[in-house]
Formats: structure tokens, sequence, C-alpha cells
DNA sequence: TTCCATGCAAACACTTTGCACCGTG
DNA sequence: CACGGTGCAAAGTGTTTGCATGGAA
């Protein structure tokens, strides 16, 4: 496995770092998190690993396509590991929850926009924001500025 | 119609300000536009109006559903005007193409979130990503965010 | 032994804030 | 003439970069 990460990262001419390692393997282990949440968790690890090297990894591991990164606030983008089911985010700009959604509710509206406009969607980074079920009856007022917590 | 603006301020507590009419003209004159375009914008018509000012505003602005901003990149928000027909919009990764579609083409789509997920869809402020046409053929490589191919 | 990767600190882009003054209502 | 708005500069966030050193292949 460590093997199979290492053959990838060669392939396009990286190389296998215990640091690299360290942060595919937060990535996994938080689900969601920012950049700076995977700092925190590897450096709970052993020790240190720097923030810069967490972004350029971050970086390299997005072009082998081993994580995503998605906007679910307006601030710091969060990332994921793209193993497991792709989907795509609905959040709740009241209570800021995070739904995740199978790509295939998406399926007839990308075929759309792809025959209408010939453009093909990214499902993977889609986050449709609005207001979740028991946000919407009671509308309190937005408060655009309003920091989330760390998304499930 | 300054004078539907003021009222409408009024009717929040705000005042109407030489800026604050500007910023909006600008934003309506601009189309799509980031703070940074709207406060170029600014300050050629007449002259000094701050940074501060432009945020200050676009945030009360949007505040009384005069404008909107979405996010077409990672980096700064856009703002546009509210008049017109609410459209969401599809951005190409590659070209950085953007293209406004009419709400109703997303209908379908939002029905079914709302229907299985309780989850009622700001489209205004939805931003699809991925390749336009032209883009789709070809995928060359491209700016420092560019995404990659899909992952397995 | 060759380059890619790392750490560190400084630079960056965008946005927000504190404060004194200004001007609308 | 009170209170919201403005300009200015400084402080904040989140992210990137230059450079010397370190380590994978």
């Amino acid at each position: 496995m460590a093997d199979d990460l290492r053959a990838r990262l060669r392939g396009k001419g990286f190389r296998l770092t215990p640091q690299r390692q360290l942060i595919l393997d937060a990535v996994e282990r938080l689900g969601h998190g920012t950049a700076e949440d995977v700092l925190a968790e590897v450096q709970q690890q052993v020790s240190a690993v720097n923030q810069s090297t967490v972004y350029r990894n971050l970086d390299v591991l997005e072009q082998l396509g081993l994580v995503r990164h998605i906007h679910l606030t307006g601030k710091a983008p969060t990332y994921h590991s793209t193993s497991g089911p792709q989907h795509f985010h609905l959040t709740c700009r009241n209570c800021r929850c995070v739904i995740s959604v199978d790509q295939d509710v998406a399926a007839e509206f990308t075929a759309r926009l792809r025959a209408e406009h010939g453009f093909v969607v990214d499902v993977g980074h889609l986050t449709v924001f609005g207001h979740c079920e028991s946000c919407d009856r009671s509308d309190p007022p937005e408060d655009p500025h309003a920091q989330p917590e760390s998304p499930a």
C-alpha cells in the first residue's frame, strides 16, 4: 500500500517521504479537514511537519487524484480523501451542517448541462448552498461572516 | 430610484451616502466583479472611495439583497447585482470562462434535493465547476490550481 | 550523487478593525 | 445634534515563496 503510493508518486516524478505519507493518512483519518486541521492532526502523530509542507503536499496529493478539496465556506478549503464513493455536498448557511449526497442524484442535472452547454461537470467539487430541513422553517437572519466549526 | 434605494436602506437603519450609491452603480455596471474591481471602478468615477468602504458597503448591499456574491475561484468572491433574472454559474477550470445559466435549468435538481433531503437550495449562489466545451477535448496543463483527471 | 523535499521566515493577497472625524436624517 | 458612515493605517487570516539544508532513489 505504501508501495502503491510510492509507485504513483514516482510515476509523476515525485518521491515518497514520511511527511507525504503522514499527510495522506491524516486526510483519510479526518474525513474532511482544512489545511490547518491536517497540520494539527499530523503534528499530533510524531512531531514536526511544517505548514508549508502540508500545503505543498496537499497540492501534490491532489495532482495525483488522491485527495480533493471543496469550498464549504468562503474561507479555507476542506480536503478529503478520494477513497470511497464520489459525492457532493449540501451546506446549510444557517446551522452550517454538511450533507453528503451521492453523485447519482446530480446525474440528470449534469447530463443536462452537458447536453445544453457542452459543459462537463466536476461533481466531486460541487458544493450546494442553502438551508437544511430544520433551518428552513425558521429563517433567522443569517450571519454572512459566522465561522463554522469543523464539519463532520 | 435613488429614493427607492434610500427607503430600502432606511428600512434597516442604514443611510444613503454618495459612496453607497457609487458602489452599487459600479456593481451594476461591472456585471461581475471582485471587491477590487469595484474599488477600481468607483475610483475611476470621481475620486476617493476607500477600500474598507467598499468592503463594508458590499456587505450592506448584500444584506439588503441588492447584490450577491459567488465564488468563481478559490480566491476573492465576485459580486453582481440582483436586478435581472436569477441565474447560476458554470466555470471552466481550464480557461476560466464563466457561463450564466437560467435557474430553471436547475429546477429538477433542486426539487429533488428538497424532496430527498429537505434541503432548500440557494440557486443564486450556486457555482458549478468543470470544463467547458472547448476545454473538454484537450485537457492541457494549466494554472496553479487546475484540477487533475478524476480519481479512481 | 542527483534532485526532489523540507523547514523556516519573510512575503503575499484579501479582508477586517480601531479610532477620530464627517455628514445624513 | 445624534448616530451611522468614512478614511486611514494597522492588524488578521490563510497561503505562497526563496533559500539553504536534508534525504530518497
